[in-house]
RNA sequence: UGCCGAAUGGUGUAACGGUAGCACAACAGACUCUGGAUCUGUUUGUCAUGGUUCAAAUCCAUGUUCGGCAGCCA
């Protein structure tokens, strides 16, 4: 693979910058779920480390005890593992260097270059200027060293009020980069951290924390997103203070933009508080464990990431680019099984009552050893309810009144008469079948524009399922700051059925992918499918070209 | 209008001075016991203007547009 991060690793290596070691790492914050964006990252560090030879950390950023969680934590371990990559041994906390991360501020603090402001967060905001203003320095900035070392102490040791002061790092209130006018880089937040406790009062910032955590862990190429580029200078200014077992490369890239969906952490949380999803993995969230859920593999998704690529160019990821992997992948791997989803009774007059045959199905068409297996057929079947039409549209090739479609694996039929309720809907479809025309027999060769599924309807399983469809009506529902993205969840994004299963569908384990043929993939859902309860989600729909041809009109 | 960054078909990307290619999407057709899959074909592009060069998406200049940055979040 090539991209350009990829061109600076193969750069560094054929010029020995770090002795031909490779070290990357994915560093979440364990204060919500992983998404398909952070795939994309962990795609690209893991991705790295094995093409060239190197390693990847796994590194929970947790330097902030208001927000994190352990629960976090173990998803965050499991999604990762699920994409398929492993971290070996190579699992690491920012928390468990807070004893060194101190250390580092005292002796930044000996060098001269941090000091402790008392200012008020409000205060800081003023004498920090604006983009085009230059900041003022802190009265405080002047401290000396024994001061400072002091005051930093009496933080540490919880004589001041949460927000009562702050360690700044001391660079230059004129610089044009906001991020080097005398940045915070230790603050005091008395909250219990999920690891550390209440053993800390003061909490490192991220600046500080996140450079110095990839120079203790030796990570050779940083790569992060591209907000982060403004930073690059302090993340460079910090390790060039200090004595630091060595100096990474922060390299940034586009964090992934999906359309029809929002990707902020801060929302999807907000989403799942509000009870607008069932939870982090509903699986219309783009969460990896709701994309899980909902029956996306891994392969697709890694395939997704590749397809992708890496740039710094900040643009809109076509969600059809997903399905369109999903697809591929399911395609090769699902079973092909019959089920129906708006059942319509179909009456096969000239068949026998109480007769059942066994026909023999193809499992899978892309995969010759997946085999195949028995379907019952039997006098009454329900059909698709879209599959017959009693006043039918031109090219509409299916089930109507005189003409004739083949049942999948059985026989050809044709339309005799419909039998309609009260309300003058179709209730029942009466049909004759051509006794010689069952797969494999004497007319069985006839040319037949359709074919449609069916299961028997004395055999069949029932089932509730779930159909998805996009969680937003709009290409980018939080492009607007003035407009809430809430406004544009859709309202049809889940719709709940009845079905008809055939019976081999007894057994499906939950998340294993199954092609409803002419429907679509579906799994059995991982938490609410039960052996006499099942549960289907649908992953993703077949393409449907004669939904293109109505919709064309 | 301060700083940092980015601009290639509808979308995502490749081409590293030498034929603008790939994938998705769209459209048309072939095939089909899934209107699926597969196969074939078609449409659409180098932000602009100058310059350097035999030759520029690529190098230079100017401009335009878009994104990011003013948490004691990450």
């Amino acid at each position: 693979m090539s991209d350009f991060i990829r061109d600076m690793v193969r750069e560094d290596l054929g010029n020995n910058k770090h002795g031909g070691r490779v070290a990357t790492r994915f560093p979440p914050e364990p204060n919500g779920y992983l998404h398909i964006g952070h795939a994309k990252s962990i795609c690209l560090n893991f991705g790295i480390a094995q093409e060239f030879n190197g390693v990847c950390h796994l590194r929970m950023d947790d330097t902030n005890p208001t927000t994190e969680d352990i629960e976090y934590v173990n998803a965050i371990m499991h999604d990762v593992r699920w994409l398929g990559f492993d971290w070996k041994e190579k699992m690491f906390y920012a928390s468990d260097y807070f004893g060194r991360l101190h250390q580092f501020a005292v002796e930044l603090i000996q060098l001269g270059k941090a000091y402790v402001c008392d200012l008020s967060p409000e205060e800081m905001i003023r004498y920090r200027g604006a983009p085009d203003v230059p900041g003022q320095e802190s009265p405080f900035r002047n401290r000396t060293v024994a001061e400072n070392l002091d005051l930093f102490e009496r933080m540490r040791q919880g004589e001041y009020a949460d927000g009562a002061k702050v360690l700044r790092a001391k660079i230059d209130m004129n610089s044009p980069n906001i991020h080097m006018r005398d940045p915070a880089i230790y603050r005091i937040r008395r909250g219990h951290h999920y690891r550390t406790g209440d053993r800390w009062c003061i909490y490192p910032m991220y600046d500080f924390a996140h450079c110095l955590s990839d120079s203790v862990e030796g990570i050779t190429h940083s790569i992060c997103t591209l907000e982060f580029e403004v930073h690059r200078p302090l993340y460079d200014w910090i390790l060039d203070a200090l004595k630091t077992p060595c100096h990474p490369q922060q390299i940034e890239f586009a964090r992934l933009n999906l359309s029809f969906t929002v990707m902020s952490k801060r929302k999807l949380l907000q989403m799942v508080e509000e009870g607008l999803v069932s939870g982090w993995d509903d699986p219309r969230m783009p969460t990896i464990a709701g994309l899980r859920r909902r029956g996306c593999t891994p392969e697709a998704i890694r395939h997704f990431a590749r397809r992708i690529g890496v740039t710094k160019y900040n643009g809109l990821t076509d969600v059809a680019l997903l399905e369109h992997s999903l697809r591929e992948d399911l395609n090769r791997r699902a079973r092909r099984v019959m089920a129906v989803l708006k059942p319509l009774k179909v009456v096969l007059t000239n068949y026998p009552e109480g007769k059942t045959e066994e026909l023999e199905a193809v499992n899978n068409p892309e995969d010759p050893a997946a085999g195949t297996r028995q379907v019952p057929f039997s006098r009454v079947l329900y059909i698709e309810r879209d599959d017959f039409m009693e006043i039918p549209p031109k090219k509409f090739f299916r089930l109507f009144p005189g003409n004739e479609v083949r049942l999948r694996y059985a026989y050809i039929i044709k339309c005799e008469s419909v039998v309609k309720n009260a309300a003058g809907e179709v209730e029942e479809v009466h049909c004759t079948i051509d006794p010689e025309s069952k797969s494999g027999g004497a007319t069985s060769g006839r040319k037949i524009k359709s074919t449609i599924h069916w299961v028997s309807a004395a055999h069949a399983l029932d089932a509730e399922v779930r159909l998805y469809d996009r969680l937003f009506t709009v290409e980018q529902p939080d492009a607007d700051p003035e407009r809430d993205f809430k406004t544009f969840m859709n309202p049809k994004s889940l719709e709940v059925g009845r079905a008809k299963l055939e019976p081999s569908l007894a057994g499906a384990q939950p998340l294993e992918p199954y092609q409803f043929e002419r429907l679509g993939y579906f799994c059995a859902d991982n938490r609410d499918s039960q052996p006499d309860k099942l549960v289907f989600n649908r992953t993703v729909g077949l393409r449907d070209a004669w939904a293109k041809e109505m919709i064309k009109g």
